[in-house]
DNA sequence: CTTGGAGTGTCAACAAGGCTGACATAAACT
DNA sequence: AGTTTATGTCAGCCTTGTTGACACTCCAAG
């Protein structure tokens, strides 16, 4: 039952009306959206003995290659007892590599090796098939919209890790 | 280090080319977005006793007064027994009511109690004023954008459970 | 009226993946 | 020489997901 609250701005010479019951929507939209995003790479995971934390990891590194731990660390916003948990055991597997820094030895830089690779690729195709079908779907300026809206709604701090990664990608 | 790989496809008369990297900027989108649009109400749940599961059960009674436990099961996708404990500590501590069906009396009834109310009405608050900044901040078309990209991402029962409610929301 | 199935609740055990706190080591910095 | 930084690790806890088994009530169909 929308009690019709609502709110109002303006953007540019645009007035923009926002019900809660529109911004409930988008809520639901997220929540139904992210379990699609997931569903893919967890069924395969599934099979193995990893879980949707090893997919960050690996994915992240694989985007990144040559990143520090405490890099990770920012990006995926969790401790680094979880996620040295995660790392321990792609390093034992063989499908990360972690290297003594030049520069400064502390530092580990993580690598993915070929087998994590192979991974990675077949992770993310899951994934990206079913983004692509959703793009096509939706036309470019909705895919567009997407992004704004998405970015929108970040942290600040994500905002730039995000940004960070967009350059070095492209 | 993009290598170039990239799909094509035809949607009415537009041409749209994604590359891997685009597509791969969308997925660190959903992700880093996500993390935004759970940030606020996690953090009202931390001082409570209860946890995102509760949030979500809260907002779907919500949402849906008098929605059975296999229909709610059915939306969240989680097992009976993982949802049965989240209501179990909903109902003992007075934010929900579950009423025996009157047609069917093997059927509970859920609804939010005032209390139960005020909670859905905190979290949500807190997580509609973050929407509703990134929906300004990106505009009406973006909007629009973004909702269409989402509902193409569910799979389609779930995209089902979204219409669903969009009617009986709207 | 009986019987099968549906809707629900619950117990037990387990796993993934978060968390805190504490401590250890090596390397860098001052 | 002393402090800080980057990393790793142990131990224990919590939430939230899972499977499997069982019980109870109630509806519906034979």
């Amino acid at each position: 039952m929308s009690d019709g609250r609502q709110t109002s701005a303006v953007r540019g010479d645009t007035l923009l009306f926002l019900t809660d019951e529109q911004l409930r929507q988008g809520s639901e939209a997220m929540f139904f959206a992210y379990r699609g995003f997931t569903a893919d790479p967890d069924r395969i995971l599934a099979d193995l003995t990893y879980g949707r934390a090893h997919h960050r990891a690996i994915h992240f590194i694989g985007r990144a290659p040559g990143t520090t731990v405490n890099n990770l660390l920012n990006i995926l916003g969790v401790t680094k007892q979880s996620l040295n948990r995660v790392l321990r055991t792609l390093i034992s597997d063989g499908l990360v590599e972690s290297r003594v820094g030049r520069n400064d030895k502390r530092e580990r830089h993580l690598h993915l090796t070929d087998e994590g690779r192979a991974l990675e690729q077949k992770l993310s195709d899951a994934q990206r098939a079913r983004l692509r079908a959703a793009f096509r779907e939706a036309g470019p300026e909705a895919v567009a919209g997407f992004r704004t809206v998405l970015e929108a709604m970040m942290d600040p701090e994500m905002r730039a890790s995000y940004a960070k990664l967009r350059e070095t990608g492209q």
